[in-house]
DNA sequence: CCATAAGGTCAAATAAATTTGACTTATTTA
DNA sequence: TAAATAAGTCAAATTTATTTGACCTTATGG
């Protein structure tokens, strides 16, 4: 979902800004698997076709936009790092699993 | 939303399709633009920055997707053409505008 | 000590989307 | 009759997004 690119984020009309967020191949795809906490390795192995660069550029995408968030658990050793979503990105979710039900 | 443009159509997930449909720099807005039927030239001057081809392109994207379908008016003369939302096009367009409305 | 895994970053190459320019056809207004 | 408008199409140029390859750090296993 290529978007407006060119504006200037202010100039941007509300529906632009959420359609950013969730802008890019498997960002989409991303949101839905994160129905509980994943760590980098599982979502890179849990989605096809997809490569480490992408992945983190999506996530960082996702965390500027306040979409996920990353959890850093330092119970287990070693260390790693989870993300999950955010209250606003439970609502994305929501819209976008009531898109998929549209015939 | 660039989604997934390698993928054969019958391997993409009911979610991919639904988003290739409204993948474009301005195909979100026109379909909120298409509240009610307007002609290719009101488009094209209600979007800023689009271009006859850029419009062209999306509403036969649109038309394939079947969110929106053509309605040639004869009744005025001249004839002319009017684009407007199908019954698949308004339930979209009422999820982009349920989009609009998270913070 | 060496190899492997997790979780990345950066730049270059490639692929895809968007824009620009030239052209068309059918009406219509001056 | 000449110019203008509506509604486009096509190909080339440009811009953006995605992929690939090389590299990095910290930690654990053998």
């Amino acid at each position: 979902m290529a978007v407006s690119r060119k504006k200037p984020c202010e100039q941007l009309t509300k529906l632009e800004k959420v359609l950013i967020s969730i802008d890019g191949r498997f960002t989409p795809l991303i949101i839905l698997l994160l129905k509980d906490s994943q760590r980098f390795s599982d979502l890179l192995r849990r989605i096809p076709d997809i490569n480490k660069q992408s992945l983190s550029k999506t996530l960082r995408q996702l965390m500027k936009h306040e979409l996920i968030k990353q959890n850093i658990i330092k119970e287990t050793a070693p260390q790693h790092i989870e993300y999950e979503l955010t209250e606003k990105g439970w609502k994305i979710r929501g819209l976008l699993k009531q898109m998929e039900e549209i015939l």
